[in-house]
DNA sequence: TCTTTTTCTGACCATATGGTCAAGACTATG
DNA sequence: CATAGTCTTGACCATATGGTCAGAAAAAGA
């Protein structure tokens, strides 16, 4: 038998213990804040004893380092759908596809992620500052691009991308608002769709765009 | 001398203390998150000891409730610059800004109502499904009147007011994000106008409504 | 099977926090 | 000036919380 078969189980087993707990703290800091979550609740969330979850995670600050760091990747991860070798109803709208479905898909993540930064960013200010300067820089001169090239209106990329990020965003951050104003019911599949055209049509229309 | 007079100066005098601790409240909720902030906290930014906030604000909840209520009073205020009677360029316009002026000048309660949302909306969840869904449903039907009479496009008027509130409320809720962008520098005078204009500009060019 | 390493957990501790209280200070009024 | 009502505040308390630890249990290895 390889030798590295059970170590790697064993990783892997630690590893999936690690998610699970991930995954418990990231329900609960979206839902109680940093100061109002507490490692009981994470616990319970995990079902497991609080002191086996400080055998993974040391402090609260740890656990907390590591969830918002995770949102980060997902965020690079939907950041890639920008193409700028497509023109900018392909990137744009791709673009925006991917974010309304990871705030469907992970909205306690994009709520960790917007408390983190209303706070000051304490935790992630050093990725504020470096990757994702470069990145927005990177778009405004691939938007800049696509704008000399005469593919759409001279907007001010920057703000079109504050745009993007807000209206995306909200679906998951100011979700319950949305619930309630929705007759308290959750965005059926279709709605969430409508939702997706909605925002895809303003915005690519407002930059002048056209499908 | 009226016999109000005193009793009068003497309310006043309570209402500005009642004021000066609710100014230092919303500052630390918004920094700190409901959880984070400490009455010890409140009473420093307030410059008072913590026994005397105790005597004006019984509980912390008591504190937070009102803080919470005063933004919802100045989304009221700036929701009545949405005009039905002019036409979606004046009313959508002056909607915007009217919005991005409260970003501007009153970013703590924007940060404050967003948490206050993004965890349920434990605290006004009431004014949720009655003030809010009425003033929304009230203005969902001047968009469709103005859509009706061919003034704009046939966008979904419910989404169109959620990329408002998301754009708008952004530059409060993520201004740390924002100023990190900006060369770690807050936004000038000139840059706010910048932002506005871009807002105006994309949005309403994006619902076929030419300025 | 015996030993070593890793994982698990109940009990415990120091600290921080929301809130109380009683006594003192101040202010208006008769 | 005396009295009553309002305001102020240091000291205090009960509780909750993050974190520790010793030892049990389980798993891996020899």
């Amino acid at each position: 038998m390889n030798p590295d078969t059970v170590p790697a189980r064993k990783q892997n087993k630690r590893r999936e213990k690690e998610v699970a707990i991930l995954q418990a703290a990231e329900k609960v800091f979206a839902e109680e804040g940093f100061g109002g979550a507490t490692m009981q609740l994470i616990a319970d969330a995990a079902q497991l004893p609080k002191a086996n979850v400080h055998y993974y995670f040391s402090t609260k600050e740890e656990l907390y380092r590591q969830v918002v760091s995770n949102i980060f990747d997902v965020w690079l991860q939907a950041a890639g759908s920008f193409e700028e070798s497509d023109g900018p109803a392909e990137g744009i709208g791709a673009y925006i596809d991917a974010k309304m479905e990871i705030s469907r898909t992970r909205p306690a993540g994009s709520k960790v992620w917007a408390s983190e930064v209303m706070h000051g960013a304490p935790i992630i200010q050093d990725y504020l500052e470096t990757t994702l300067v470069e990145w927005t820089n990177s778009r405004i001169q691939a938007i800049d691009a696509w704008i000399a090239a005469g593919l759409m209106d001279p907007i001010s990329p920057r703000h079109l991308l504050y745009m993007i990020w807000a209206t995306t965003q909200h679906y998951a951050d100011f979700g319950h608002q949305i619930q309630t104003l929705n007759r308290n019911t959750p965005l059926s599949e279709s709605e969430w769709n409508a939702a997706k055209e909605s925002v895809k049509k303003i915005i690519l229309k407002g930059i002048g765009v056209s499908p």
